[in-house]
DNA sequence: GTGATCATGTAACAAGTTACATGATTCC
DNA sequence: GGAATCATGTAACTTGTTACATGATCAC
């Protein structure tokens, strides 16, 4: 149930087509919820079926045009409602760490190349953060929204900051073939 | 593609019925990769038929009665393969932060005692996780298979200790409504 | 006019979720 | 024999992935 209201809330920031959303969700929104072209095309369909958005410009059938959608109040209403509700963590899924367990029974032969790959992703991810943290959170602007969205940052900085360091450890304690 | 390695990790380290690998995917293998009993089930038909597995106890066809796999030298080495391979860390996605991502442009009446209500549920994961932690993972055993599962439960410690960090920053940074 | 890229979509499939159905066993 | 629970499964649906199709626009 989360992709509609990640839609509705990058719509809400600023009103888009469905490239422009896909780009978002490469970047900025992207980094907390990853979606594809075709899931946003197949959602904006959804959504504006159920009323709560609308094509801007009126009335483009034509196949390979620009369409920009905006909120209409039902989206907004559903988006704070959806803000409101209790929703309990869901549980996680993580292949590396079942592959860590997989390594345990079968053997684990070039799993610690793997980890290092994964540790320098990591690392580049969570420069990435900091550019963004330094660039767009200067120390004197400090509206709600911007420490929220702030607060969101610093989420995706300190998950890769988890990594990096139980990689890291991972690799001191790595069982080494002897 | 994760799942069938789950199952098939599962039944390395023990031959199971289907009910019994659902309580396990309700505690230990389910920490890092959760699943239902209608996924478990229909995921040991797929295997059983790829010839990765092999139920025990010869041929019960027999609806309400239990039925054991075991798995084959040919699961075996899918599972080794699996782990070997390169697989990129998946991308995020959070309905927490998403969450608050909307809320930094709708609102957020009550968000507050939504993230103290997920503190006490990570702060209960965690304690479960040292228990478990003190309980199987003495010092004195130190055999590599149980280094790599003890690397995995730390994983998971690290994990709520990121989200007690974060959650108990944000509360603190939290935009009071003045 | 043709090639790059912008832009919207379809189709088929895989994975995960929710609700329900049904037989076997055990305890009273 | 009735209730609880053990145990396996079906069906319908939603969400996410992969591969491909097609039209519009612009640079050359």
């Amino acid at each position: 149930m989360s992709l509609p209201h990640a839609i509705l809330t990058a719509l809400m920031e600023k009103p888009s087509s469905g490239l422009e959303l896909t780009r978002r969700f490469d970047r900025s929104i992207g980094y907390f919820w990853s979606a594809t072209h075709q899931q946003i095309y197949r959602e904006l369909g959804k959504l504006e079926q159920a009323g709560q958005i609308r094509a801007l410009e009126p009335a483009q059938p034509a196949r390979g045009q620009k369409k920009e959608y905006e909120v209409l109040p039902a989206g907004r209403e559903a988006l704070s409602a959806w803000v409101a509700r209790q929703e309990d963590p869901k549980q996680v899924r993580d292949p590396l760490l079942l592959r860590m367990r997989a390594a345990a029974v079968v053997g684990a032969p070039g799993l610690d190349a793997e980890l290092r790959r994964h540790l320098e992703l990591h690392r580049r991810q969570l420069a990435e953060y900091r550019a963004i943290e330094i660039r767009d959170f200067p120390p004197e602007r400090d509206t709600p929204g911007d420490r929220l969205r702030h607060l969101v940052l610093r989420g995706g900085i300190d998950l890769e900051n988890f990594w990096i360091g139980w990689i890291t450890r991972a690799l001191e304690d790595y069982p080494q073939p002897t």
